[in-house]
RNA sequence: GGCGCAUUGGUGUAAUUGGUUAACACGCCGCCCUCUCAAGGCGGAAAGUACGGGUUCGAUCCCCGUAUGCGCUACCA
């Protein structure tokens, strides 16, 4: 029996580049799983195909999934006891138990080029097949055949010997019993030409001697699985549990694509969605408490008490953008000020910002995040902070030398003399004082206030704009126009 | 085409072992707050649970069929 008390999952990436939001809601799962059971999250890097191997791609995987905060417990970097974590590396363990299937009998050579496959794959077609497949020839090979053209150095895979009229049936953790013909599975490759193994085969060696508990993973393996669990069967081994997680889907439903928005988990964050924004949005894809819990805002802590797989959802789930940023919104505004900042920093920077001045550019933000969803729209929000000319259209210049405007700016700079440093809750009873001086109230004292020191017409409530300015530049504008 | 999986408002989801005015959130609309814009508060429209059959006193929930969607069908993962 499989060890329950000694839960141990595994997210296994293949490198190809950045991490799919997919992807990333699958290792979430997982992760969520381990904690929750007080067990081991494992990251295992799925590098058996060589022409799809992009540099790099392991170290920005790794650095994706430090930033989100989900930390494995053995992998690449930190090893473990059940290294290598890269299958590249473990090419010998493969070779050691393909052999045993080989002399078993459960695997065989087939020396078919690719060129061969695909040619009799069309004839199939063509001749109205049911479904196109390895025509099984090579099984008929006898000993001295293969050894025959092994020696003459004959290129060759080794596939699984698909025992036939048979079904395989598994329990699937969300969807439960599925039941597949084995006429329909192909004799699959376990070995490749290059003696690299598939996907297929490393996956259920690594599986069980790294000893994972629980396979949870993407619903398109799903139809594969009577390939693995036929692994097993023929290595004497018992097969991890499974549980297959919903796809993630673009508003048209079809499997999330590049091609109608980002899809990776780098974009996401170098736009400015926080790391606990996305991981709480994208657990609520596929997966909820259930009955009694109405809120939605979930720290990774709370995610890890609650979750469960038996409420992972068994249908697909719409990447719903809209409601990533407002819960981003609602993260930004009562985020840490000090760790928002330091978000904020390289956004500024890389937008042109001088932000030499630290403690400004953090008032700044604390002034914008209620107006934003997402960090790389701080610039914009930042903007009036920083510029120092002010522009105003004509409508608005004849407001602001109307003599109304004029005695409210002589009042208002009067009364700046007596101050150091301007608050937000400083900054409002001033304004009452002028109104009391001048009688003047309301838009008309408003207003001009807040065209003089920002040249819009809308904007944050004047006390935060004071206070992110500084007395001494709100008083510079104010007499600029004073004087105009 | 074959096989597999799925199907509750536009979207994400809820609904104790079949009995609810089918709940919550996003979005949308309106009102309030207010110098403005956001934020916030309050309220509203929006599904009779894909469709058609069963089983049952009663079905979102169980069974069958159909439709639709998605996935798989590689010496890719």
């Amino acid at each position: 029996m499989t060890d329950l008390t000694n839960i141990r999952v595994r997210f296994a990436p293949s490198p190809t580049g950045y991490l799919h939001i997919g992807g990333l809601r699958t290792a979430l799962f997982n992760y969520l799983f381990a904690r929750h059971n007080n067990g081991k999250f494992i990251l295992r890097i799925e590098d058996t195909d060589q022409q799809r191997k992009v540099e790099g791609a392991v170290e920005n995987l790794i650095k994706t999934l430090k930033s989100i905060g989900l930390e494995y417990d053995e992998g690449p970097e930190i090893g473990g006891e059940y290294g290598p974590y890269f299958q590249s590396q473990r090419l010998d363990i493969y070779k050691k138990y393909i052999e045993q299937l080989l002399s078993q009998g459960d695997a065989y050579y087939a020396f078919e080029t690719a060129e061969e496959i695909e040619e009799m794959r069309k004839l199939q077609i063509e001749q109205g097949a049911a479904q196109a497949m390895y025509d099984r020839s090579a099984r008929n090979l006898t000993k001295e055949q293969v050894e025959e053209k092994i020696k003459q150095g004959i290129p060759y895979v080794i596939r699984l010997k698909v025992p036939q009229n048979s079904e395989v049936s598994f329990n699937d953790l969300i969807r439960g019993t599925v039941t597949i013909d084995t006429n329909l599975v192909d004799d699959q490759v376990l070995m490749k030409s290059d003696g690299y193994p598939t996907y297929h085969f490393a996956n259920v060696i690594d599986d069980h001697l790294m000893q994972i508990t629980h396979v949870i993973r993407g619903e398109e393996w799903l139809t594969s699985v009577p390939k693995h669990i036929l692994l097993y069967k023929a290595l004497g081994w018992e097969a991890s549990l499974m549980a297959h997680v919903p796809l993630i889907l673009n508003p048209d439903r079809t499997k999330l694509s590049k091609r109608q928005g980002d899809v990776a988990t780098e974009d996401f964050l170098r736009k400015g969605y926080l790391p606990d924004a996305l991981v709480n949005f994208i657990a609520l894809l596929g997966w909820n408490p259930g009955e009694g819990e109405n809120k939605e805002i979930f720290s990774l802590e709370e995610l890890v008490k609650l979750f469960t797989i038996e409420r992972v959802q068994t249908s697909g789930a719409v990447f719903n953008l809209e409601k990533l940023n407002w819960m981003n919104a609602e993260y930004i505004k009562n985020y840490d000020m000090n760790k928002l900042a330091e978000l904020a920093f390289p956004i500024m920077e890389n937008a042109g910002f001088d932000i030499t001045d630290r403690e400004k550019v953090k008032r700044v933000v604390f002034a914008v995040r209620t107006y934003i969803n997402k960090l790389d729209e701080i610039p914009v929000q930042a903007e009036r902070y920083y510029k120092s000319n002010i522009e105003l259209n004509e409508m608005q210049k004849e407001m602001l030398s109307s003599d109304s405007s004029k005695r409210v700016f002589e009042s208002l700079s009067n009364k700046l003399n007596g101050f150091n440093v301007i608050t937000t809750e400083s900054f409002k009873p001033l304004l009452n004082e002028v109104q009391k001086e001048t009688g003047i109230k309301g838009k008309n004292l408003f207003m001009p206030v807040r065209l003089a020191l920002t040249g819009e017409e809308h904007g944050p409530e004047l006390g935060l704009v004071a206070y992110v300015l500084g007395k001494d530049e709100v008083e510079r504008r104010i007499k600029m126009f004073l004087n105009m």
